[in-house]
DNA sequence: GTATCCCAGATCGTATACGGTATGTGATGC
DNA sequence: GCATCACATACCGTATACGATCTGGGATAC
């Protein structure tokens, strides 16, 4: 028998309500989440808030401070970059991990995806076309047979849409480049090439982002990469 | 003036206390975590107790069940593979960050460390053997400039440790040729070889120590064995 | 006018309480 | 003797309550 009831606890109903605003960009980075008032906001108690808002906590979306409380986790350049590198680790992993599991309806489903975002560089519309970039990468991973991998892989791209609402809004040069890069994936996914020469081709992709937006000297702050 | 205070919340103690247990083993894997129970040893009420029992369950030490409980994750063989190849990736990105901040004293200490290991070839306990085996990686990822990475490692061998006490009790074979390897890594370190060669030489050592796994054939049981 | 102190409001952290769900056990029917 | 059902028990999920801590603003001293 289905269960009709399949009922969900409130403090998962409250993690997707804030997290879908978060995510939506309702809940601006800085935005202070009270418990009292998003649990009279929907009528429950602070309890089931409290655990919603300490699960985004540890995924990244909102930072917590001891008895002042909760807000959306803050437009950082350093945490953007950090997560972009890492997701670029995590995500060539994935997509090379789930080579075996691709079948052809995957790959035509990214090219199709690929061929919308060429489309569109024309009329170019930032949001979009990153949710069509993340759209791409996750159709490429999503088979991974190692679940971990890909739930943290999962986490980044989340976080990710935490931070910045679009990635192409800074970067727009980088654009059709990056269209054409998902090309090139794509070729050597279809010519079977090494597992690692497509990791590499991935992660260079999302590090070759990160550089973009590092030149355009969106923050004052130093690469990571510095001198012994 | 220092804060003698510094007081931490009851939750963030129950966590630690918690967790202490499942690393040292007196948790067993399957052990149920009865919050009511564990709130009366230590004094406090049920609320701050499953706080951390939920943040444990976010990092994969426990695992919960809707109106049933929590329990210490349980030993899995495919959940153990996975997280090792998980780390693998990790581990070897944070390793081949962080060589630009690395010193000669880090080197040396990740040396020394291996030379224990070495030393211990006779006369052999698997459980030390694993624990020093910790220490040397996390003495080569330690100073890796990318946090996040850093912390996903972090959680990759904490998880280890609640899956398994000690890798090497169950491919003691193994112990002489990681040993090797990890000299082979440390002379990559020395000669500044090319980082990703750094990076690949730490992945597959960890993945060696899978396929040994593997093929030792340990995993026949998929041991939740609950199968009401 | 500036710095310090103190108080009030806001919000968190935790305790206690109670209703709901799952699980095991003993009674009942066959 | 076996299967089924009902009930008791254990434990979780959430509500409510209250003390603790932080924050901001106004009063006071100089």
């Amino acid at each position: 028998m289905i269960r009709i009831d399949e009922r969900i606890s409130k403090s998962e109903l409250t993690y997707d309500w804030i997290r879908e605003r978060i995510i939506g960009r309702e809940f601006n980075p800085g935005y202070r989440l009270v418990l009292g008032a998003i649990a009279k906001e929907l009528g429950i108690s602070v309890v089931p808030v409290r655990e919603a808002v300490r699960r985004l906590e540890a995924e990244g979306l909102v930072e917590f401070e001891r008895n002042v409380g909760a807000r959306v986790a803050m437009v950082n350049s350093v945490e953007y970059i950090d997560t972009m590198q890492t997701l670029g680790v995590l995500e060539g992993a994935a997509t090379a991990l789930a080579l075996p599991q691709m079948s052809q309806e995957d790959i035509d489903r990214a090219q199709s995806i690929n061929d919308s975002m060429r489309a569109m560089l024309e009329s170019f519309d930032p949001v979009v076309f990153t949710s069509l970039n993340e759209k791409f990468h996750r159709a490429l991973f999503h088979r991974c047979p190692n679940p971990h991998i890909a739930e943290l892989a999962d986490r980044g791209w989340n976080r990710m849409a935490g931070l910045r609402s679009s990635t192409f809004s800074f970067v727009p040069e980088r654009a059709p480049r990056s269209v054409q890069e998902h090309d090139e994936i794509l070729r050597l996914i279809r010519e079977h090439a090494e597992p690692m020469e497509i990791e590499m081709a991935v992660r260079q992709h999302k590090w070759r982002t990160v550089e973009a937006y590092r030149e355009q000297g969106h923050h004052a702050v130093p690469s990571p990469a510095t001198a012994r």
